[in-house]
RNA sequence: GGGCCGCUAGCUCAGUAGGUAGAGCAACGCCCUUUUAAGGCGUGGGUCACAGGUCCGAAUCCUGUGCGGCUCACCA
């Protein structure tokens, strides 16, 4: 062997064997703070009370890709998702369908609440679904448990009691933050009515064991029920939280930094899984996403959220990684549908030839670089870059062939099979992009046999008939004496340029401007040009 | 009031296991016999908010100050 030995060891850490990404600075800090384990549990979870957005994406992303630094390591790891469909119905979102039916589900839990867009078995399932089918494109694939389930088939029973048993201790906690005291008759449980469904219900009392007896306060009805058997039961957020972490044993959690600030959801939890026997995992903050670029598209007043599907229209699922991979997780930032979006896949593109040694950089940045598009991927890395072509380019190629991707394609020469793959996603995204966001200047289409012909005078017919002539030899002469050529067609009939082109614009695109002529002609390909300038 | 984050080029931001400050856009210049909106090459530009401290060495670590933002203290 040519390696071994503590020298080589210590050399290799120095020589940047080990990542700097902050998924594996995590993964190495879960191990050293939960020790070596035969499994790892990290977690995620959400209430689907509303469309999941991106933001709340952010999370899992970031749950994923801590996961898979830790596999990297050789680690076990068990990635759960709970969604917390026993949360309560508070308010009717906007935009749903049959909003006075819904109304009289308020204070119900959420899965219990029908689902009037007529997705899904109920108003929370719908949510879930959403999310559940769309996360596999972006290469996420977890274990996802169902609070209302685990809930109503006893499987908290314990930890309700351990609540009801520790009541004082947790209070105490609480209290520490609150600016107002718990009252007197406060239960670290709540209960929904067997009568009703609602929450809307006082506790009474507890025998000390299993049975909990409560009020329900529209009807006035008493029942005592009992933990192991009801289904009616459940711990609060603050509970529920700490109480599933000892429950799961999670190591790995993060949160958003509404939870992370003292005081806030994290931090009493933290204080409180302790009551519940087990100790915090391990966590980091992270922000908010914004969204830049859909001016104009959506009222933000309206209601409507951006979520995961709407991010995947304009980037492929491995630049949707690459954005939230290449960002450390603790700073905001903005998701573009504007004209960014060109910058997003140079940045995306560069970073691939960096992996692939196609581009020179030094070897700090080749490391970051390298880890990242890693990340990045959806699937195994691939063994071959992309075919790369400017995504300016590709946009004015799928113009030019009115979004038919397959004809747009066959222009570019040949790629291999899971280039043309790769390429045809993006060209999907790109032509979405150009159809709903880009700005007008930015779009065009060439004109066809059934478009009015624009009026031209002699000297422009004969520049552009000049023009022909020149296109219908542009491949074979050099690029000199072709740029000379489109001046001359103008020059030589008495035109000044600038307007020529116009003119030439008009006739091509039905716009005063466009792409730069010269390479633009070539794009569209002699046939292209020919059809339409022979019109004249 | 507590907590967290940010302050780096004209603009938007990279860059924190300490080791000669980077990119894109903008500007400027050159080239493709003139930018025609999207081409190529190149140049200039920063007291890394401020003040201390640790260190051979600080944008990076520590302390303090200022400014900006977010968040918690109700529910989840």
């Amino acid at each position: 062997m040519k390696y071994g030995g503590p020298f080589t060891i210590i050399y290799a850490m120095s020589q940047q064997n080990v990542s700097t990404h902050w998924a594996d600075i995590y993964a190495d800090k879960i191990i050293r703070e939960k020790g070596e384990k035969e499994l790892y549990t990290c977690a995620s979870g959400i209430t689907p009370s509303g469309t999941v957005h991106i933001g709340n994406f952010r999370e899992i992303i970031s749950v994923e890709l801590v996961v898979r630094a830790l596999r990297d390591k050789g680690k076990n790891v068990r990635f759960i998702y709970s969604w917390d469909d026993y949360d309560v119905f508070r308010k009717v979102p906007k935009n749903m369908p049959n909003p006075e039916l819904l109304a009289t589900y308020l204070r119900k839990p959420i899965t219990l609440v029908p689902d009037t867009t007529g997705r899904a078995e109920n108003y929370a399932r719908a949510n879930e679904v959403d999310v559940e089918r769309i996360l596999p494109t972006v290469g996420i694939e977890c274990e996802y448990l169902y609070q209302a389930e685990r809930y109503r088939s006893g499987m908290y029973c314990e930890g309700m009691r351990t609540a009801l048993e520790k009541k004082e201790e947790i209070r105490a906690i609480l209290d520490e933050f609150r600016t107002e005291d718990l009252d007197d008759d406060w239960w670290p449980i709540a209960v929904f009515s067997s009568f009703t469904d609602k929450d809307t219900t006082t506790i009474l009392d507890w025998d000390g064991e299993w049975a909990v007896t409560y009020r329900d306060d529209e009807t006035g009805q008493i029942e005592t029920i009992d933990l192991r058997h009801t289904p009616y039961a459940k711990l609060p957020w603050r509970l529920d939280w700490p109480m599933r972490w000892a429950f799961e044993g999670v190591d790995f959690e993060p949160a958003g930094k509404d939870h992370h600030s003292e005081g806030g959801s994290f931090d009493t939890s933290r204080k409180m899984v302790r009551v519940f026997g087990a100790e915090a995992p391990v966590s980091f903050q992270y922000d908010f996403i914004s969204i830049k670029g859909r001016g104009g598209k959506i009222s933000s007043s309206s209601g409507e959220v951006i979520s995961l599907y709407e991010v995947l229209e304009v980037y492929t699922p491995e630049i949707t990684r690459y954005l939230f991979a290449g960002t450390r997780p603790n700073s905001e930032f903005a998701i573009s549908f504007d004209l960014d979006v060109l910058k997003i896949y140079e940045d995306y593109d560069t970073c691939e030839r960096i992996y692939f040694g196609l581009q020179e950089v030094n070897e700090k940045r080749r490391a970051k670089e390298k880890r990242i598009y890693e990340l990045s991927q959806v699937g195994e890395v691939p063994t071959e870059a992309s075919f790369q072509i400017p995504f300016r380019h590709l946009c004015n190629l799928l113009q030019l062939h009115e979004g038919d991707i397959e004809r747009a394609l066959d222009t570019l020469g040949e790629m291999s099979e899971s280039q043309r793959e790769r390429l045809t996603v993006r060209s999907r995204c790109a032509w979405n992009w150009i159809t709903t966001f880009s700005p007008e200047d930015f779009r065009y289409r060439l004109m066809r046999a059934d478009d009015p012909l624009v009026e031209l005078n002699d000297e422009e017919r004969s520049a552009v008939q000049a023009l022909a002539r020149v296109v219908e030899v542009m491949d074979e002469i050099d690029d000199g004496e072709y740029t000379t050529g489109l001046y001359d067609a103008a020059k030589l009939n008495g035109l000044d340029t600038g307007d020529f082109f116009k003119l030439v614009y008009r006739i091509m695109i039905g716009k005063e401007r466009g792409p730069k002529l010269g390479p633009f002609l070539k794009t569209c390909g002699k046939e292209k040009v020919l059809s339409i300038l022979t019109r004249y």
